[in-house]
DNA sequence: AACAAAGACAACCGCGAGTTC
DNA sequence: GGAACTCGCGGTTGTCTTTGT
């Protein structure tokens, strides 16, 4: 049997792209009352026309109630850098050390922000001691990052971490941030309101 | 106000590992 | 033992939003 069939199906009826809020409800209360399973027979008993692989990735990253949304505080982003530096792209294994985090936001987030800032900082470094450090300052690890830091000699690390540090007096409360500032999201905890108030 | 570019996030894909039969 | 199947991971792409011109 071919193993893409079970990934990519064929299949016409397979829906794709953004989950819409009735495919979120449906498999909120699916799981709810069947608790999760085996996740393509969940898709299809659940009347999803979504692959298991599909759902899973929504529950997970998305509807499941200890799922934090919002900005990530500065002490999550230290204590990022901090793992990263020790396992490199090991996006599950950091994700476990934070708390209703997703691997994907935290993938997500580290391609975005630090990265960025990393460049930003390696061109400014490269800048500087272009004569001295030439060697040093061609290497790829901003492009793909997939070893832990610990074995880079770039010191924009060192700058990296500084910026953060310093936001460390201020960290803003977790709760507020997760609800107040995402007002374009809808918030998980009403569906899960809803499923105690149902009795579900 | 309209458009383009950049940023942020959600979702998909391919692959390897583990499990079941 | 090995084929079939499922799960989970990491990389990549697509889409929507925000910002700048």
């Amino acid at each position: 049997m071919d193993k893409k069939q079970c990934n990519t199906s064929q299949d016409p009826e397979v829906r794709k792209g953004p989950w819409t809020m009735e495919e979120d409800l449906i498999l909120i209360n699916y799981i709810s009352n069947h608790g999760e399973g085996v996740w393509n027979s969940l898709a299809k008993a659940a009347g999803l026309k979504r692959t298991g692989k599909s759902c899973r990735l929504r529950w997970l990253n998305y509807l499941r109630p200890d799922v934090r949304r919002g900005n990530i505080t500065a002490e999550e982003q230290l204590l990022i850098m901090e793992l990263h530096a020790k396992w490199g792209n090991r996006w599950s294994k950091i994700a476990k050390q934070l708390p209703g985090r997703t691997d994907n936001e935290i993938k997500n987030f580290w391609r975005t922000r630090i990265q960025k800032h990393i460049k930003q900082a390696d061109q400014q470094q490269s800048n500087s001691n272009s004569e001295i450090n030439d060697h040093q300052a061609s290497t790829s690890q901003v492009s793909t990052m997939a070893e832990p830091m610990e074995t880079y000699s770039s010191p924009c690390y060192q700058g990296m971490l500084e910026p953060f540090s310093t936001q460390l007096p201020n960290i803003p409360d977790q709760s507020s941030c997760c609800t107040n500032d995402n007002n374009n999201y809808w918030s998980m905890e009403d569906f899960w309101s809803m499923q105690l108030l149902n009795g579900d």
